[in-house]
Parts: structure tokens; C-alpha cells; sequence
DNA sequence: CTGAAAGCGCTAACAC
DNA sequence: GTGTTAGCGCTTTCAG
């Protein structure tokens, strides 16, 4: 490139300016332009010199490398750009494991295009083709509802997958201990005394709903209680349900003497119904994820609290093992939960 | 394409394939590149028939549009996708920022590629970077500290920004009442007959922490009541260090009778105090930023509340319409806050 | 060590 | 209506 070319470009800086690219960088350096991909890319082999005046030169123009060029013409075609499918990115269960992949993924140089499924599977179709379209490495998925076949079926044309939360053997997963967790959790409850404890749960088309509720039947057994179809509730979706339905509970012929849980927003809405009816000191409470300022309330909440942290990251983790070449069997993560006592779940029955 | 090399595709289907093409489906269906072309675009004008035998050959296959080669040829070089810089994707405030952005988004078939900053400007700079060389249509950044410099810099380049939460009067910006919404709130606390209110603020590098440290000066002016240094405390960082300072500040010669707290995570560290030492039914609260949960608490607490999926869907809609061809002068929308009176704000001093 | 030519998958501009 | 040609910005291949 002339002086006066440059000078042109110079003048022309206040209108919408064509963004420089490798062969505007390599006449100006006066080279070719291979050795600006050379430079660019951090190739070995080019003399000091001239990585100097290349480097030079992107500063002058404000070269900025072109990634989706670079990626189609690359033998890989690696975009360097993973996708994400949540249930909803607002909530703090997703949002914690967006944010430990997001770590992850940056140690490798590589970006989260994240979208929210809201548990509608044509949505998650919609956000699916959308992340294909724009040939990410990978995915990591929440799956929506349990409908798996179109999530591998997509799994075969583009590249890895991961699932989170809910397992299918055909492909890599990372889940946590929801039977044994929720079993804990009973068996928690009863060492207090309690004989007469409901549980809550999620809608059943939720593969961790079903599972906790089995947990919950399991635990039942294991602690030799005589199931109590009236103190199950299933299919409770959001904190206003789970109000109603726990009035409905506690008032009544024979209510329960303690509440089992088995998801976050499930716990708000007990939480909520339990204050109105001014009970949350007499009714015993353990919920099944953790949540913000459990520790604050009145009383504390119990939780088995998952981990979001370590979902997010062991999830990125198979990830990027496929991505370098892994292409042994499909491998499944468990990830342990937790019981945190805090003092509703340590309410003696009355 | 023959039906030998159809035959000789599906018998590779086991290995790891190269994802099908314009031009493999145009073979297939017996059409040129272009009308395949025209059909995955919705352009109009192609014979019913053989937009048929091009979706035929599309199913088929199994193709998938590749947008990062469409985008590459395409005159506007759009990606449809958007990039945004969040202080922390895993607190609810850029959380629902996020989920904002990315239902305006969705409705214009645009994804959201999202990083965390952490307020750390190396960091900010470095994912500037990669959203840049991904050549995303615009971006949606909650700038790290006050260091605009660089981000408008880059703005320059790449295409348009929309500021969030801090302003600059280049770029377009949304951001909220933080001056009028904290005098607000220390109106309402003189109101229930407190004199001495302390304010907790955040990093003094932040802009919205001056702003609302700004409008606690201000509001003590406007009510008459001489501003004691003693009773100020900024540069607060997270929720243990506020604990620090609130019992300093609660167990002093002259302790305030009402704290007024400039953001979330201080917020909480104060009731966490406040509990330790037994105050929190004899110490007014009133803080800035509303929080899940904040209604169960006991006292409920008093927020002064931002809408952050207000703040989302205006910063996306202010870069659509960039986006959509809108050179004029900088925009600056100012969101408003909003006190909730809930009952921690309301106790009266003894 | 450096460069010229070809082409990734697609769309623009023009033929027909 | 449909097809042909050129080329987006880059990396690959291969020649020097």
C-alpha cells in the first residue's frame, strides 16, 4: 500500500470504512499475504523482522482477524465458539452452569453462544438449528422435556454433544445423585421424628421430578413408612401452584408433619404458603437444590444442594476431551449432592 | 449427484462425513447452486416445483444452512448473532439482562454470544476481541469500570454498541435514575423520623456507585441534615467485607439508626450483620437493587428496585434499530427505579 | 523462510 | 424463472 493510499483511507475515516483485512495488512507491511496469516495465527518460521512489520501494520489499521473466514477455510473448521441450551439463562441453576462452562471455555479460547429453551422442545429445536446454522465446535444441552430423539439426531450431523441434568446412553452426560440425594434427605426428616412427610415435585415429564419422586418412594421403603398417596403432589410448576398446593396439604384431615421438596422455585412457593399460615416453625422443610439467602430466611432452609459449579465444569470438560479427539464410549458423570442442614429440616413434629 | 454416489454416502455414514453442501443438495435435486440458494433463503420466485425437490434433497441430507460462509459472501456481512459483555453472568441482575436481550433477539433470529467481564478491564478487552474477530453485528456491554477508552475504541471498528448501567455521551447508553431513586429512598427513610442513616457503597471506580453515593449527599441537603463522614463507607466489595463495616459502624459511639446500602451484594451483607447482632427489627433498611427472595425475609426488606428486564429489552431495541440503518445522535435512555416499601425501610428509630 | 495459486461454502451481479 | 461466473477473507498446498 502507497502513502497515498493510505492517506485516502485516512480521510475517509468518518463514513462507514470497509474493515481492513489480511491483504490490506500485507501491502502495507510489504509482504504476502500468507505471511500475514502466519503472523496472525502465531505460525513459527517467519523472521523477527517481519513478524515486526506486520505486526505493525494490523496496529495501524486496527486489523482485527476474521474468525468466521478463518474457520471456513480451515481443514478443521473449528469456529472456536461452543453452544449452550439452557432451560432459561434468569435462573440461578443456569446461569451458574453457564458461567462455569463460560470459565472452561475461555481457558480454550473459546466463546458460549447460550440460548433458553423455557422447556419447550420447539424452541430448543429453533435454538438448535440456530447453533448449527452457525457450526459450533459443540453443544452442551439441558434438554427440554424428555423428547431426546430429535436432540442425537441432531447430535449425529453436527458435532459432540452434551447433555446436562438428564442422561440418554447414547451420549455424554453429567446428572447428579437425584435418587440417592432426595433418599438422604428422607432419611434426615425422619431421624427427627417425623412419620408423615409429603413430598412436592416437578412436572413428570422432567426426568430429575420422576427421579426424586422415586427417591422420595424409596426412601419410604428403606425407612419401613407405608406410602400416603394424599401427601404426594406431582406436577407442581411455580411458586403460586406450590402455595395452593401446600395450603391444601396442611389444612387438611391429617396433615404432614414435615415438607420434602423437590425443586427450587417448589421450595419458594412452601416457603411462602408456610409463612401465611404462620406454620414454618412447626413444620419441617428440606428442599432438593440449593438457593441464594436459604441461609437468611426464618427459619434457615435445609437443602441437598447440587453443585451448578461443578455440573458446568465437568459438562465443559467432556466437552473439550471430544473436541481434542476423544471418540471412546459415551461417558457419565455424576455429580454428588449434598445435605446442608440449617434448621428447618431439624423441626421435631409437634 | 448419481444414485451411486448416494448409495456410497449413506454406506460412510458410520464415519465421521463431511457435512452436506449447497452443492450437494443442488446435485440432488437436479438444480443449480443458486436455486438452492434462493430456496434456503426465502427468496421469492422459484417454481413451486422445484422449491419441492429442493426441500426434498434438504431433508434427504440432512443439510444445514452454513451461515458463517453465508455471512462471509452476503453484502452486509451480518451474522445475525450479537455479542454482550456482562459484569457476571451468574448474578440475577446481568442474568435477566441477558434473558432481556436474548428474547428481543430471538425475535429477529439473532443469538446471543455473552462473556463475563468480571470489572476486570484485561478481561474486557480480551473478549472484546473475540466477539469482534466473530464479527458480531453489534454488542450490548456493561462496561468494566470507568475505563470507556478502550470500548469506544473498539466501537469504531466493529459495528454499533449500546452501553448499559454506565453512560458515555458517544454511544448510546441505557442506564438508570441512581441519583433521584437513592434520594428517593433516603426521603422515605427521614420520613419514618431517622436522622442519622449510614450509606454503604460499592467501589468508587463504579460509576453507578457515585452516582447513588451523589444522590445520598443530595437527599441529605434536600431534607436539611448534615452530612456526617462518619456514617459514609464506600468501597465496599461483596457481602463479608460490608458485614465488617456494618458492625463497625452499629456497635459506634453515635450508631446510625437506618442504613441505606448502594447495591445488592451489600445489601445482603447488612442483613447478615444486622441478624448477628440482633438489630435487624431496630435498624432501618433500605437497599438499592431488589433481590429474589427479598420478600421472605424477616423483616421483608425494602428495596429501591431497578427492572432489569426493562433495562435489557430497551438496550437490545436500541441496537436493532442501529442495526436497522438509524444514524442519528447518541440515545440515552434513563429506566426508572422503583421503592418498595416492604417493611424493613419502615421501622422507626427507638 | 516466503509466496502464488486454489478453494472453503456461500451470495451478488449479471446473464439467459 | 433459472443458471453462470466471480469472489467474500481466509488457510491450504505446494513451489521456490
Amino acid at each position: 500500500m502507497t502513502d497515498e493510499q493510505l492517506t485516502t483511507m485516512t480521510l475517509t475515516e468518518g463514513s462507514a470504512r470497509r474493515a481492513p483485512t489480511m491483504r490490506d495488512v500485507a501491502s502495507l507491511a510489504g509482504v504476502s499475504l500468507k505471511t500475514v496469516s502466519r503472523v496472525v495465527n502465531q505460525e513459527p518460521g517467519v523472521s523477527p523482522e517481519l513478524v515486526r512489520r506486520v505486526l505493525d501494520a494490523v496496529n495501524l489499521l486496527d486489523y482485527r482477524h476474521n474468525l468466521t473466514a478463518s474457520s471456513l477455510r480451515r481443514a478443521d473448521h473449528k469456529t472456536a465458539t461452543i453452544g449452550m441450551l439452557l432451560e432459561d439463562s434468569s435462573n440461578p441453576f443456569s446461569s451458574a452452569l453457564h458461567r462455569a462452562v463460560e470459565d472452561v471455555a475461555r481457558g480454550r479460547g473459546t466463546l458460549v453462544l447460550a440460548g433458553s429453551s423455557d422447556e419447550d422442545p420447539d424452541r430448543q429445536r429453533e435454538l438448535l438449528h440456530a447453533l448449527v446454522s452457525r457450526r459450533v465446535d459443540g453443544l452442551i444441552v439441558v434438554p427440554a422435556s424428555d423428547d431426546h430423539s430429535g436432540l442425537l439426531y441432531e447430535r449425529r450431523l453436527g458435532g459432540p454433544m452434551v447433555l446436562v441434568d438428564r442422561p440418554a446412553p447414547e451420549a455424554d452426560s453429567v446428572t447428579v445423585d437425584n435418587r440417592a440425594g432426595t433418599m438422604r434427605a428422607l432419611r434426615h426428616i425422619v431421624a427427627h421424628g417425623h412419620r408423615r412427610v409429603a413430598f412436592l415435585g416437578d412436572l413428570r415429564s422432567i426426568w430429575t421430578a420422576t427421579e426424586r419422586h422415586a427417591g422420595y418412594i424409596e426412601g419410604l421403603a428403606a425407612e419401613g413408612i407405608t406410602l400416603d398417596p394424599l401427601l404426594v403432589v406431582m406436577d407442581v410448576r411455580g411458586a403460586e401452584t406450590t402455595e395452593r398446593a401446600v395450603s391444601g396439604l396442611l389444612t387438611s384431615a391429617e396433615p404432614p408433619t414435615a415438607l420434602l421438596t423437590g425443586q427450587n422455585l417448589i421450595t419458594i412457593g412452601a416457603i411462602h404458603a408456610l409463612q401465611r399460615l404462620g406454620l414454618q416453625h412447626r413444620v419441617a422443610l428440606v428442599g432438593f437444590d440449593d438457593f441464594p439467602l436459604a441461609d437468611l430466611l426464618d427459619p434457615r432452609v435445609s437443602v441437598v444442594a447440587q453443585d451448578p459449579a461443578a455440573i458446568g465444569r465437568a459438562a465443559a470438560e467432556l466437552l473439550f476431551a471430544r473436541l481434542d479427539g476423544d471418540r471412546g464410549p459415551p461417558r457419565h458423570v455424576v455429580v454428588l449432592t449434598r445435605l446442608i442442614p440449617r434448621g428447618s429440616g431439624e423441626i421435631r413434629p409437634a
